[in-house]
DNA sequence: CATCTTTCCGCAAGCGTTTGCACATTATTT
DNA sequence: AAATAATGTGCAAACGCTTGCGGAAAGATG
């Protein structure tokens, strides 16, 4: 009934070898000699042995496990970008390891601790919203377990991470906007305290300069993403003194809930008011009134890069055990977000 | 530089007693004087000692890590799912392992290995399209590895599963149909293979009868889900003899394509020609005309209720394997799905 | 034939933890 | 004071695998 997993002491016994001979055999070791070489396999195919790989995790003190710890999974940005991590760390023979942190920062220094007992190899982190200090992750360093950031990054010095640049893609919208004639653009931006949001003015500030178009704070208003708040930022952008024929909003469902708000205005989408926001999100173009255009931010390919710069360190951890004390060089990955204008037949 | 992690050995030499004596205080073990469990746990707390996770994951032969084997993440429905799976398996102190099939059956063969490998205390398997023979599941069953399945439900009989009832939700969904006037109803189904497939053919067909509209297999077309294929579905189906004025779609996706092919084609939505689906995503307000209505599955519930009835089928294990072989009982968990009918006034 | 290589294999330690058992100390009872 | 019972501790094995080192057997060389 309760079939005992064949160890590699049994093949031992059955041949009447010592356990080391098997061991070395298994791994095509040199000095092991053809014939008992093939005996050993034989007998381990045969007894369907397979190696314990906790006992080799123990015994190695590696894992080939990476830690992923993001906000929330069901969010289609995340879950595209465990898509890629998932990919680029089974590629490499990595396995992944998740958890979510739902935005609390209890819950993420939970999932820290969860996978530190778990002995991952490394971490792949996107911060919570409200994860302000960051002492659970410096902890880390000392442990010597490498962590690349991707998309949520906290602000402290000596960190690798992967992100997106939205401050371009902001740019590039803008200028679109500006070019199809409009002068008086609006922002419906993120959650104050949010980097994402910050770059996004930034690229907001700068294009509008670069355009000549003075930079006016009351076109610029923020909200927490509810489409409550949405509603709201949205009437107060379009009943404000200088209207503005152009909005560009947080992201694709922003622009969504902020479409049905200027509908019950009674503007004319497309006409009285135009939109362009950020994601990209296939839906878009079923949509009644999807944005003109959206920013890519390429979410797969984060997850991608940001694993792949992981295993990267892990691979340079290992041969400067042996050497010299890794050279403190951070990997700062920026990818350049990108404006994609949609096809306007499907308005 | 190198800061070797404390060990229990090292605290015992530190406090000249024996390692076991350390383990036993650590663990509270009644019979450890309450001064030296002191000290112990002073000189652990000191140190930063953690236990090394994969020494006991090693020694006791449970990782408390169940593996998630799952066609893509990126798709809504299995990123809700493995959002359940995610809340419920750490509310319960286990890890998610977790690896993505692309609907490759071959790729799900190598994640099973890797679980294994991994020892995985139980798997989670939604299963991939392509899947045809089941083999490398029976395999697990002879390694003790209990499976539970969800949502994509292999044809083999003694299986743990969960899984949603889409039966009652087409009924639903023709019922609804029916009442509004609908007499012709017609079904754009997925691929032929899948359960889900035959599992909403079969709610139609149930429905339709009893509603006394007899059954006409020519109004039922399958697609492969592609946009292409939907697009010709459609046609076919709204350019038959006997030309349904409803169309219950395989999804939302399907039915937003199948409603730009109707537009293509010159009909009215909801006046010649009306949808409902299966899903009920959120996106579905915001588009032009979404589905009337649509069958929610609950893909959340549904990672969550597996989740549960794995650790629940480990915990039996456990008191089992020191008495009689688990009684051959098989969880089939099924929940009902719900049609969900849409605010008419988002249309 | 003696010596030196090569070729092949086993011994044993070590990774960090748990746990059954025996032993030593102290407290309780007669 | 002796016997018994509680109370603390330590020893050592076990989990499965890898690996440095030493050594036997076989072959090559002089």
């Amino acid at each position: 009934m309760e079939k005992r997993l064949p160890t590699i002491k049994e093949i031992a016994k059955q041949l009447n070898i010592s356990v080391s001979t098997v061991s070395r055999a298994l791994h095509d070791h040199p000095s092991i000699g053809l014939r008992t070489k093939m005996r050993v396999q034989e007998l381990a195919k045969q007894l369907h042995y397979e190696p314990n790989q906790t006992a080799i995790f123990f015994q190695q003190g590696k894992t080939f496990t990476i830690g992923v710890i993001l906000p929330e999974l069901s969010e289609a940005f995340f879950s595209s970008a465990i898509s890629g991590i998932e990919d680029a760390a089974h590629k490499a023979g990595y396995t992944v390891l998740l958890g979510q942190s739902h935005d609390s920062i209890d819950k993420e220094k939970q999932l820290i601790e969860t996978m530190k007992k778990h002995r991952v190899d490394g971490l792949l982190i996107s911060i919570s919203k409200n994860t302000e200090n960051y002492e659970h992750f410096e902890a880390l360093q000392r442990y010597n377990i490498p962590i690349v950031f991707f998309d949520r990054i906290p602000k402290i010095p000596n960190i690798h991470y992967v992100a997106c640049n939205m401050i371009n893609g902001t740019v590039q919208a803008i200028n679109f906007l500006f070019k199809k004639g409009h002068r008086i653009i609006g922002m419906i931006n993120g959650p104050e305290k949010l980097p994402a949001t910050k770059e996004r003015l930034e690229g907001y500030i700068q294009a509008m300069t670069k355009s000549r178009l003075k930079y006016d704070p009351a076109l610029v208003v923020n909200c927490d993403l509810t489409k409550e708040h949405v509603s709201t930022a949205t009437e107060k952008l379009l009943s404000g003194k200088r209207k503005p024929t152009a909005i560009v909003a947080f992201n694709d469902y922003v622009a969504l809930d902020a479409v049905q708000q200027a509908k019950k205005m009674k503007l004319r989408i497309n006409k009285d008011i135009c939109f362009v926001s950020y994601a990209n999100l296939p839906i878009s173009n079923y949509t009644a009134y999807p944005p003109l255009a959206s920013v890519e931010q390429y979410p797969y390919l984060q997850g991608q890069k940001a694993t792949e710069t992981l295993i990267d360190l892990l691979q340079q951890k290992q041969h400067n055990d042996t050497e010299t004390p890794a050279t403190a060089t951070y990997y700062k990955i920026i990818l350049e977000s990108q404006l994609v204008v949609h096809d306007p037949k499907n308005g």
